[in-house]
DNA sequence: AGGCTTACCTAGAGGTCCTAGGCAAATTAT
DNA sequence: ATAATTTGCCTAGGACCTCTAGGTAAGCCT
């Protein structure tokens, strides 16, 4: 009898792929060892059980998702890096729509803080270099620019704008243009 | 025997109630079935499946939060109106966890349109309405604050926020003061 | 009271999650 | 190369959830 050789690294990318075919809230335990033509029980010593799994799977997406985005805005800065980081979040979520749903997963603050959940922030206040902001309006924008992208791949995902001819991409340029001049022009 | 009395409604009422207590995830008809003193069979007469039952939830939770903000804007314009909007928007995902998770359901166009998914984006117009804002901007404007208000509750409510020690209260504060300069100051 | 509708029932099949305990394959030690 | 150890995967089985088919009885109508 061959092995399968399970990893819980291969097992989390299986299942990151699983998530984009068929949603996350798919992704099953034994989901996953059917793919792998195994009993759902001899996953269990690799993950501790599904929630383990999914958590998983949201700390790759965060990794993932912030690679993108680091890729996207190296090299620019002010509008540009601001246009590159929100396209390049907005894609992953559109290419990856089993993972992303994973990133917005409740983390416990230890499992948060390993992760690449924090990367994200860190990143944000790297576009944030080209306008002149400081603590604590930088966590202010950092945060007003996080719920806008969120928000907006979010509601696209769950069809919101569906409702309304005017062009989802026009839109998403104005919401860019808008946060642009909030940000150069940040309330005192 | 006494009857328990159930009808599709009720049912919807108390899945809302337990989706509260238990989160929306948890929302089952085994749960909701154990809540009446009653087998989990007996509530096929009612809903067609727990997908229905969700989607009943969901269109409940679309309604009440309409309310909530119709009344809070009810009286107020401009900024007034777009802050009475935003918080009671927030305090609906505050206090009702399970019913606001239910609200991100993608829920079918015929679906969407028949229950009050509508309502909110013609209120948002409502709010724009102290603005100077026209077609096509008025959608533009309406898919940045809705995105803007869903992606803060929704980040909050992950607990992305927690790793800042600033207020989240503040943070919020400072969006809607950025989110009103903005529409004051529509880029053309 | 008789008949109709329907609220709720039992029975049961199939799926997911997970634990306990066992065997055999791969790895390491001798 | 063989023995010892580790560990990958197994079977068995319990608990819970979903949903269907078909039955009984409670409540409504005339």
């Amino acid at each position: 009898m061959a092995r399968a050789g399970l990893t819980a690294d291969r097992l989390t990318q299986a299942a990151a792929e699983l998530a984009d075919e068929v949603g996350f809230e798919n992704v099953t335990v034994s989901a996953l060892a059917r793919h792998f033509g195994v009993k759902d029980a001899s996953l269990y010593s690799h993950i501790r059980n599904a929630q383990d799994l999914r958590v998983r799977l949201a700390v790759l997406a965060l990794a993932e998702l912030a690679d993108q985005v680091a890729e996207a805005i190296a090299g620019r800065s002010g509008k540009g890096a601001l246009v590159a980081f929100a396209n390049a979040y907005r894609a992953y979520a559109r290419e990856h729509p089993g993972r992303y749903t994973a990133t917005q997963m409740a983390l416990d603050p230890d499992t948060a803080a390993t992760s690449a959940a924090g990367k994200h922030a860190e990143m944000t206040r790297a576009i944030l270099r080209g306008y002149d902001l400081w603590e604590p309006d930088q966590t202010d924008a950092v945060r007003l620019l996080h719920s806008t992208f969120h928000g907006y791949v979010s509601l696209e995902r769950a069809g919101a704008f569906h409702s309304h001819p005017r062009g989802v991409e026009a839109s998403w340029t104005r919401a860019l243009d808008a946060l642009d001049s909030v940000l150069r022009a940040w309330p005192d």
